[in-house]
RNA sequence: GCUGGUGUAGCACAGUCGGUAGUGCAGCUGAUUCGUAAUCAGCAGGUCAUGUGUUCAAGUCACAUCACCAGCUCCA
């Protein structure tokens, strides 16, 4: 038999033999080696080939080899945890992104102590450096060892593999566990690990189940690894929004207020009066009709929307939501119904359509008290909202118009880079979470799926993601902890339209239901504006920065220049602000550094009778002297375009 | 909502065995007028998150509530 490596190298063996004798022969097995790949199929180096193979050595470098690394990290916290409390019930340990966890059912919980604690018995489960096995048998062998075991969650597991399908347990040393593999050949590669932080999860991520206590770790094959990890993971919190935000006035929390209802300060609310106006005549730009909404309606709008019904916990109701004997209202979660009726005003012809409705508009979801972060998610939020109601054969240009504007809003502030794409489907399995049948769902579905190929959107699917009225195309985004976000949604709704009694008469003088796309072209303010914050690190572009100029003179003689200095800036709609304070000057550049300013105007003697400014820039090599109408220019450009 | 953690001045933190609260920075008032990371002096800031309890005595102990943080679940 032949064994082709993807390096080139090839070896003929008569007789059946290991992945690792293999390489070894071939000459190219090397210590960083920790798995393979085997006609494709990730698996382990003691993998016995008995016939023709492609085979993949894999490293760390390798996602398939960092999976597999990691998991056999999750293996040995699993094995420390069981050395040091026996009595704990194993259930799963996957690798993820960036690491590995372990859920246990333990009486108590897992504190950073005990976590200690499992890291030092780890040390010496690496040091021991057990081999790693791989054992195959039957349902009945694997159910009695895990029953001796007295792990149910394992017992409970095997049950649920379908049959056919093989059955592994991995051992090491004393411990063994139920597992699909592959993992690494033994215990001594995790050479520098780290637990990171322990938490609750619950059974199989139902909420319903009991709550289990979750571990997470990371693990590298090398010190130099986890410590460069480390540090980086240090760095991105640094720029965490909630930090910053607080710390450069952005925004504040105040307890009697209460949760997820931030305050703005004068910095944050400059910020998203600037992105709003920019949306707003963007969307004018772009054929989009303003509208203004009340906030509150009574239940009545909320039972024809679906809301009552499927979203009544979200909302802050006002009144006795069941109490029908007396008038109930809500606080809106969604613009929808509210712009329904502009379109329901009167009656429409399909030369009205597409009819592209847009409001800046504020809404308010009752979260789970345990659901808020910063500016990410809030009670209350403004959201560049809007609705084109459509004649189903423009459905295809429409949602084009709103991906691009979606995706010209995201390149100009600097974001499009770090978003990713997921389409949202529904879940046919939840019906009582959705409207309409599985046959109009298929529709829309196939609707959106077909228009997402023709403009090369690259898409992973979300099941059970969509809105419960229509599929989505979700922007995420991740934030500085790596959680990800929805910042734009596009959704087609081929349901709403017809439970408001929305018609236009067509060219042929039939009544037509319209399609409903809901769109959003920055996503929410206030979340925007929080991973702008992380992403720029607080140091907004000049057309964004709160200040955007910084004047100041040398000593207090020169104050006077200084504020026609700043008057000129204003004066030419330039954010501004003279600082004549009596400090020294270095001590006064130092404050505006920490505040992130684009630029800063020293002016002293030399300017003065010059009529120049010294900037000194925030960005390397954009300082130097200049006449004042020069920066002005130079400023005024850089608004203009947006620079980043 | 669930698991764990946190809450002392605007911010960062001390506060020992339970004995009535400190430091630095920021702020204010003076003085100082200095060319790119911190001028000097003085003053003022706190119902120790809130409430209830234990105690002769609570920042410290107990319970409850609120808020903040991470994760789970949920979601823009």
């Amino acid at each position: 038999m032949k064994i082709r490596f993807s390096s080139g190298e090839e070896f003929l063996s008569e007789a059946p033999v290991s992945v690792y004798d293999a390489a070894s022969a071939a000459g190219i097995m090397h210590r960083d080696v920790l798995a393979a790949e085997v006609n494709g199929v990730p698996t382990e180096l003691s993998t016995v080939l008995s016939e023709d193979s492609e085979v993949k050595l894999l490293t760390f470098e390798d996602e398939e080899g960092k999976r597999i690394f990691r998991h056999t990290a999750a293996h040995i916290m699993a094995q420390a945890v069981k050395r040091l409390y026996p009595s704990t019930k194993q259930t799963i340990g996957p690798a993820t992104d960036n690491g590995f966890f372990q859920d246990f059912d333990s009486e108590v919980p897992i504190t950073n102590e005990i976590m200690r604690n499992i890291e030092a018995e780890m040390k010496k489960i690496v040091k021991e450096n057990l081999r790693i096995e791989r054992i195959v048998m039957s349902r009945e062998e694997a159910l009695e060892i895990f029953k001796k075991l007295d792990e149910p969650y394992k017992v409970e597991r095997i049950n649920e593999i379908p049959d056919g399908e093989c059955i592994s347990l991995y051992r090491q040393g004393e411990y063994i566990d139920l597992c699909a593999g592959p993992h690494l050949f033994s215990t001594g590669a995790v050479k520098a690990f780290a637990l990171t932080q322990c938490t609750g999860a619950y059974y199989k991520g139902d909420q319903n189940n009991k709550m289990l206590q979750r571990v997470y770790g990371i693990a590298f094959p090398s010190k130099e690894q986890l410590n460069a990890y480390q540090e980086e993971q240090r760095e991105a919190l640094k720029r965490d929004h909630n930090k910053i935000g607080r710390e450069l006035g952005y925004f504040t929390t105040v307890d009697e207020i209460g949760q997820g209802l931030p305050i703005l300060m004068p910095k944050g609310a400059r910020v998203i009066q600037l992105l709003q106006r920019f949306v707003e005549d963007e969307e004018q730009k772009r054929g989009y009709l303003l509208t203004k909404t009340p906030l509150i309606a009574k239940r009545d709008l909320y039972k024809i929307s679906g809301h009552w019904d499927h979203y009544l916990d979200g909302m802050f109701v006002i009144g006795d939501p069941h109490d029908e004997s007396k008038e109930c209202f809500a606080l809106r979660p969604m613009t929808c119904p509210f712009q329904y009726q502009v379109f329901l005003n009167k009656k429409r012809s399909y030369r009205e359509l597409p009819m592209r409705l847009a409001e800046t508009s504020t809404l308010f979801r009752n979260e789970d008290s345990g659901e808020m972060h910063g500016l990410i998610r809030v009670r209350q939020f403004t959201i560049s909202e809007g609705h084109i109601i459509l004649r189903p054969e423009q459905l295809a240009e429409e949602f084009k118009g709103c991906l691009d504007l979606a995706r010209y809003m995201l390149r100009t502030i600097g974001l499009e880079e770090n978003c990713t794409y997921r389409f949202s489907k529904w879940d046919p399995s939840r019906t009582d979470k959705y409207e309409g049948t599985p046959e109009q769902w298929e529709e829309a579905q196939n609707a959106m799926e077909k228009l997402l190929i023709e403009n090369k959107v690259d898409y992973k699917v979300g099941i059970d993601e969509a809105a419960f009225y229509g599929p989505k195309l979700d922007i995420q985004i991740k934030n500085v902890f790596g959680k990800e976000d929805t910042l734009i949604t596009l959704q087609i709704d081929m349901l709403l339209a017809k439970k408001f009694g929305m018609e236009y008469t067509d060219s042929d003088n039939t009544m037509k239901t319209p399609y409903i796309i809901h769109r959003t072209s920055m996503g929410c303010y206030e979340r925007t504006l929080a991973l702008l914050l992380e992403k720029y690190a607080g140091a907004l572009p000049v057309w964004l920065a709160p200040t955007q100029v910084a004047v100041i003179p040398v000593v207090g003689e020169f104050a006077g220049y200084a504020s026609k200095v700043t008057d000129a800036l204003k004066a030419a709609g330039i954010r501004a602000e003279l600082d004549d304070r009596n400090e020294k000057l270095g001590y006064r550049i130092r404050e505006w550094q920490l505040d992130k300013v684009p630029y800063m105007l020293v002016v002293g003697a030399d300017e003065q009778s010059a009529g120049t400014v010294t900037a000194r820039a925030r960005t390397e090599g954009d300082g130097g002297v200049f006449k004042l109408e020069d920066f002005i220019s130079k400023i005024t450009e850089e608004v203009k375009t947006k620079k980043h």
